[in-house]
DNA sequence: ACAAAAGTGTTAGGCATACACCCATGG
DNA sequence: CCATGGGTGTATGCCTAACACTTTTGT
């Protein structure tokens, strides 16, 4: 039976993984430093070809552990890029996602395979091979608009961790300033949040009470006005 | 160069196209017959492989065309579906797409390739091939969504409508019936119809005044409240 | 004591919601 | 003249947005 597709013309699936993480008041895409031609000087995301026996959403999970050493992340489909010659070496067909961690799990980024493995601030991104500016431009686009619907959020901080550092997160994707009470009131009384104990102190100032998710699953809440 | 990528496994990839419009009341979806077992009894979106040569947006338009007879429609990528067994031809992964046509233009669906094309109010399918109801249920909460922060109504509307109709393919989608006087205040609040002249009588009662959309062209709006 | 971030409440205005009657037409 | 859907306005409550001072800590 699979005889009869053997004639149809096949074109290689492959998926790339946009990496964000927040860190230094930046929103922050890993990248992977490409060193075959014509691509020697330019950074790619992470990725690779889906293979026969895995979807889309496992090759996506298998690339992010072996080219960019990020175990757990939140993971998400974005869009499927098919322009014919987006890849110069033949038709490549790629299913972009999008990966969120947490800022306090970066330290797992560099592999055996890939010696250049860095953050970018999404603002001051280098040359970068095939589509890729393409799909990051995209995926801010898709984690902005998500972040005022849903608790994705949460998959950019750790377990535990400050409203200041929460509506940081918010600050910086959504590129402008938020009014520090109402953030409050309204991030409290969506009952989305529960203070835990204990408190975070970072300077020569009052301590930070430190909150948690009730959920980290992800789902949909209205957070931020229209 | 083209070379290099042959030794890779090669998957077929196709594309779906869940093909919706609104008319007797009810949001219905294109369906195809099948001919082929495993499939022979069942149903099956539009859709077919996408060639070397073109992207998987032309690819959709083109079975649009010669699979459903639709010529002009909205049409939007969904999501990229990749189950490895989705297929028991073999592996094919497959693009899927929303299009939107008005129900005036139901005429056109019948071609000489497809004897049985059929319109099926999406409350009420027959069994379908593939993952293809998966796919429609995905499509419809999308279409939902967007119906609520998008123009996109205006792709299943003729150009001149009354409010009425409008309103009507809020509340088909949506299933909730929605209130006449604050639907028109709001809507015509937006700035995104203008009144055009004439009217629509349609039986022994006042005539309807006609509106069309000041743009077409698909774009964020926030029409209905979160 | 001072610098620096944490934490807290009120007010005004806009928007969504709820709700009932007159209008124009065909039969 | 009656049945049918088209068309209109107001009042209430909620939520958003704007805005400034006190608290707690380290130095």
């Amino acid at each position: 039976v699979k005889k009869s597709l053997k004639k149809y013309s096949h074109a290689v699936i492959a998926t790339d993984v946009a990496i964000f993480t927040v860190r230094e008041g930046a929103l922050q895409v890993l990248l992977i430093k490409m060193k075959k031609e014509p691509y020697r000087r330019s950074w790619a995301l992470p990725g690779g070809l889906i293979q026969g026996t895995e979807t889309a959403d496992q090759a996506a999970r298998r690339h992010l552990g072996t080219k960019a050493g990020v175990r757990k992340a939140y993971l998400e489909q974005l869009y499927t890029f098919s322009r014919v010659n987006r890849d110069p070496f033949g038709r490549v067909v790629s299913v972009a996602y999008i990966a969120l961690i947490p800022s306090d799990n970066l330290l797992l980024t560099t592999t055996d395979e890939y010696a250049d493995v860095r953050w970018f601030p999404v603002a001051d991104l280098p040359p970068l091979a095939y589509d890729h500016r393409e799909i990051i431009e995209y995926a801010i686009r898709r984690l902005a608009a998500k972040l005022e619907y849903t608790n994705i959020a949460s998959s950019l901080l750790p377990a535990e961790f400050t409203l200041q550092e929460l509506q940081q997160i918010y600050e910086t994707i959504l590129g402008r300033p938020l009014d520090k009470r109402n953030f409050r009131k309204k991030l409290l009384s969506l009952a989305i949040l529960k203070g835990v104990s204990g408190k975070k102190t970072t300077g020569a100032h009052r301590p930070a009470q430190l909150y948690a998710f009730v959920s980290r699953t992800p789902h949909a809440v209205q957070i931020l006005a229209p």
